[in-house]
RNA sequence: GGGUGCGUAGCUCAGCGGGAGAGCACUACCUUGACAUGGUAGGGGUCACAGGUUCGAUCCCUGUCGCACCCA
């Protein structure tokens, strides 16, 4: 029994339980070992996450792929989990360690640090997974994984020493995002450029051999930094070699004003001619361009922070070198004074000595970190690295060559921009939570990267006794006492980016290093689907790492989706206050009207601005559909035993035939081509506007009157297609249409693995007869659903002419009744005018229809049109409305001359173009035959409409 | 500065060479045998602007204006 009302929240939570209870999403089911796979990879949440509208979006679209395809009989993997989030979730712990008054991550120390953030896990881990529960994810649960299990941490390692074997992972001295909040290396997809309203500070730097004069413009330089303090750092002023300006003065050299180093004037491209002074200062260890700069000049590098953002001078030796007598009075003064306070004083003290020329306000763009919310210092350090260029060549030949497709194909663009761009990878983070990178040091710094410490102490033992640093003995001694090599070999404190174990998901979670059979069987993976913010995190990294351990692309397409914007279309985010979120939409509409929403507006290749009031729109589509399943139940639909839809005998039940036949069509086709929302309007309209508005208000007299072979066709029908209306809709609104599923009949199975209307490409009719024969447990599924997955094929285009003519006559006459202002509640007489023996004989036998629907007292037939009737044109002949009295003439005859105006524009219209010779002759054949029908068509509808006028005179 | 995309009904969006559609909102009427979370009928758009290509442009091309995002 349905019961009275659709209560979303309710059918939800007992769907989860059932699909939980039964395992019904689980992969390598024993009766589809011979289907053909279908895999998806989560694109992992942070653990410290919580559902967002984006992750709706992402998991819906993956989930309806995984239940279509499930559905259609494949081997469904959709493999979920979360990834560890490195700083993310360090600072959640560290947050709740302050809150709670307990000591510090430092004070605790690395491993108790490590014991409290599994405990913080354990807690609240889950609550991404358990929101994505209640999104309806039809994820393989069993199987989920985190970038920190044990196996997953073994691949890391694994792949961190064999690309440092092969050379494609080393550690370098390079300038990185520094986050001197965080204190620790960031990528720079964690970086966020910030519009900033500071100033261009123009300096003047004097020229070695002259005596400096603030009045004497040829006795410095000047610069223009919108960074003063780095001055102190500054390794040469650059100028355009073009720049006529200053050709004399290259090969000079200046005197970096307050710290009195001689450094050159050098010629490079960099330098803009047009832009503040035309001259830069170069501070290679504290700005990328400038690093480049230095590299092409052969520069010193002198960083002049700490890691925190300090000046560092008085035990810098690299800023000491070389430097005048008394230079360290002024390295003491400034010593240790934080970034910005040194500015203001730079800046003063530049200016006390006439070395600042002028200061212009200038708007520009300042990296922030965007967990910490600082400004990122550029900072010289000690990293690891990969050799992104070198694994990025068979990431992007495999783009090239089709292996992997991105949907839509514009993306591909975006992706080849970055890779053919892509700099060195930075892979270590000054952390605790992450993998620890697998490299022990040496007392001489010599680094010993191995899979485990015991191969790493050993390596590095044999090394040293061997260069007798040691001596054979004290070597045993160490490697059986950790304790007593404490202090000579020491283990690389760093771990690693976050998205280095992100870009193994695809092969780590399946099981790999180790030779499972999931490997075998799911990888490579169907799909990844995900948001193009995401391209360069994932898709770009996890193809360089699938191609090269793997030796294939980790998926054939990448299906790009839109952004979830605000209803005004800005990004949403939390500051800006215009967050949507997606669990408080659940709560309100239900999980199938958001993910219905969410579905029929991704248009590819667009953003969704999502306004709430289409989500209330949509969650009328489940009502809608609950309360059809209500009247169908009550009126007794029920699919016996046997029943074949395709030799139904009433019109009607044809014509529904080849309708669900279309719907299914559609609905298919729209998915395979990852066109959702087509597919979602497909299904919306096949409910509403023919299901419930014509197929049921058209059968209700047949469902209603005396019982007979065409009334119980017509239950079987309307329960056969009620039952292929849920299948359609499962993958879009998962838990209503279960739901129905479980209470419309007695079924042998869940919605969740009954067959597809339409069969799987590369699923023969045997394997499919097969599946649905056996369902989850091994019960036997009656024949009449193998039946539904084959007449989807059905086509019947006189059902379709005469169910079509009915529903234009009643739409005619209904129109023109509440034109004319007649009240509903008035019936009203028909006349037939001069009907062919075929209309005739729909008309009979819609009669009772037409009457209920079209609110008529009676129908019958004439020869010609009864005096002052209304006359209407049906398919091309004359229906009548015997209104005479009821209806004002002359206002009858205004709309009949409306109408007559209309044919007669189309005609000019369609003469207009037929007469165009170059139309004719350039014009498709079939174009040109169509515009002659259309003329026939309507010079026909004029005459008719004229007849009428011509009548209607005779009346008045 | 470079790139990408977008300006279509009051709002949110489809469509994309052959006289424009949906949902919501709006108007009128209807407690008709599932559904008032409903039904029936309707109003509403020089498809941002200006050129060009074409027999024909909302759709293709160029430019302008406006908006958004990405990368510097």
């Amino acid at each position: 029994m349905i019961e009275k009302n659709y209560q979303p929240a309710d059918i939800e939570r007992r769907m989860s339980q059932i699909w939980e209870d039964s395992g019904a999403f689980k992969a390598g089911r024993p009766e589809r070992k011979d289907a053909a796979p279908f895999t998806i990879v989560i694109p992992p949440p942070n653990v410290t996450g919580s559902l967002h509208m984006g992750h709706a979006l992402n998991n819906t679209l993956q989930d309806i792929l995984c239940r279509f395809e499930r559905m259609r009989g494949r081997d469904v993997l959709w493999q979920p989990g979360t990834d560890h989030a490195g700083i993310a979730t360090q600072m959640v712990v560290e947050r709740q360690l302050m809150e709670r008054q307990e000591p510090g991550r430092r004070d605790i120390g690395r491993a108790k640090f490590l014991e409290r953030v599994w405990q913080w896990k354990a807690e609240s881990g889950g609550t991404i997974v358990n929101q994505l529960k209640r999104l309806g994810a039809s994820c393989d649960w069993s199987r989920e994984r985190f970038t920190m299990d044990e196996g997953l941490s073994r691949a890391v390692v694994k792949v961190f020493v064999e690309l440092h074997r092969e050379g494609l992972i080393y550690k370098d001295k390079r300038l990185v995002n520094w986050d001197p909040k965080l204190l620790t290396a960031i990528s720079d997809l964690e970086v966020q450029q910030v519009e900033v309203k500071g100033h261009l500070w123009y300096l003047r730097y004097p020229i070695e051999g002259r005596d400096f004069s603030p009045e004497d413009p040829t006795s410095f330089i000047v610069v223009a930094t919108t960074r003063p303090e780095t001055m102190l750092g500054d390794t040469a002023v650059a100028v355009h070699p073009d720049d006529e300006r200053y050709t004399k003065l290259v090969g000079q050299h200046v005197i970096l004003p307050l710290v009195g180093r001689k450094i050159p004037i050098v010629a490079d491209d960099y330098s803009d001619p047009e832009k503040g002074s035309g001259a830069v200062k170069v501070t290679p260890a504290h700005d990328f361009n400038d690093f480049e700069i230095g590299k092409r000049h052969g520069l010193p590098q002198i960083s002049v922070l700490d890691q925190e953002g300090c000046l560092s001078l008085t035990d810098n030796e690299d800023y000491l070198r070389g430097l005048p007598e008394g230079s360290t009075e002024f390295a003491a003064e400034f010593d240790k004074i934080e970034r910005f306070a040194a500015r203001k004083k730079i800046v003063a003290r530049l200016e006390e000595f006439g070395f600042l020329e002028r200061i212009e306000p200038n708007t520009h763009m300042v990296p922030h970190g965007d967990r910490s919310g600082v400004v990122i210092e550029p900072y010289l350090t000690d990293q690891w690295y990969v050799d992104a260029h070198a694994l990025a060549q068979p990431a992007m030949a495999a783009v090239r060559s089709g292996e992997t497709t991105f949907v839509p194909k514009n993306w591909e663009k975006t992706y080849f921009e970055w890779m053919e761009n892509i700099q060195p990878w930075c892979i270590s983070r000054q952390l605790w939570w992450g993998h620890q990178i697998p490299a022990w040091y040496g007392p001489d710094g010599k680094v010993f990267v191995a899979e485990t410490e015991e191969e790493a102490v050993g390596n590095a033992l044999g090394y040293y006794v061997e260069q007798e640093v040691i001596t054979p003995e004290q070597g045993h001694e160490m490697a059986a006492d950790p304790a007593k090599r404490e202090g000579f070999i020491t283990r690389d404190e760093d771990v690693l980016d976050t998205w280095f174990s992100s870009a193994l998901w695809p092969f780590s979670t399946l099981g790999w290093p180790d030779d499972t059979p999931e490997v075998a069987r799911y990888y490579p993976t169907n799909t990844l689907v995900t948001g193009f913010d995401i391209i360069f995190f994932w898709v770009a990294r996890m193809m360089m790492m699938g191609l090269h351990f793997m030796k294939e692309a980790p998926f054939s397409t990448v299906y790009i989706h839109a952004l979830v914007r605000d209803e005004k279309g800005a990004k949403m985010s939390k500051s800006k206050g215009n967050v949507i979120d997606p669990l408080h939409l659940i709560d309100k509409y239900g999980a199938d009207a958001l993910r219905f929403t969410l579905s029929a507006m991704a248009a590819q290749g667009r953003d969704i601005k999502l306004a709430e009031s289409r989500v209330d729109g949509y969650r009328s589509l489940a009502t809608k559909l609950w309360n059809a399943c209500r009247f169908a139940e009550m009126n007794g639909a029920a699919l016996p035993e046997g029943f074949e839809p395709a030799k139904a005998e009433q019109s009607v039940n044809r014509w529904i035939m080849h309708e669900t036949a279309r719907a299914a069509r559609e609905v298919t086709e729209a998915i395979e081509a990852y066109r959702f929302n087509d597919a979602a309007n497909a299904v919306y309209r096949f409910i509403w506007n023919v299901y419930c508005d014509w197929y049921i208000e058209l059968t209700k007299p047949l469902l209603m009157g005396e019982d007979g072979p065409a009334k119980t066709e017509t239950r079987a029908m309307l329960a056969y297609v009620r039952d292929e209306i849920l299948k359609l809709l499962h993958p879009f609104m998962p838990f209503v249409t279960e739901e129905l599923w479980a209470v419309t009949a007695k079924r042998d199975g869940l919605l969740a693995l009954a067959p597809w209307p339409r069969r799987a490409t590369g699923v023969t009719a045997e394997q499919l007869a097969e599946m649905a024969m056996s369902g989850p447990s091994g019960e036997i599924i009656p024949a009449g659903m193998i039946i539904a997955s084959e007449t989807a094929e059905f086509s019947d285009p006189a059902a379709e002419a005469e169910i079509g003519w009915l529903v234009d006559l009643l739409s005619t006459v209904r129109s023109v009744k509440a034109e004319m202002n007649i009240p509903p509640s008035t019936l009203t007489p028909l006349v037939m005018v001069a009907a062919s023996p075929e209309t005739k004989a729909r008309a009979q036998h819609w009669s009772e229809v037409a009457k209920r629907l079209a609110r008529l007292s009676d129908i019958s037939f004439a020869d010609t049109a009864p005096q002052g009737a209304v006359q209407l044109l049906v398919r091309g002949e004359v229906v009548a409305l015997p209104l005479k009295g009821v209806v004002d003439l002359a206002a009858e005859r205004g709309r009949l001359e409306k109408e007559l105006g209309k044919a007669d524009a189309d005609i000019k219209r369609v003469d207009a173009k037929l007469s165009n010779e170059k139309f004719v002759a350039n014009a498709p054949e079939e174009l040109v035959e169509e515009e002659k029908e259309k003329r026939e068509a309507a010079l026909e509808r004029r005459a008719k409409i004229s007849e009428a006028i011509e009548r209607l005179k005779q009346a008045s």
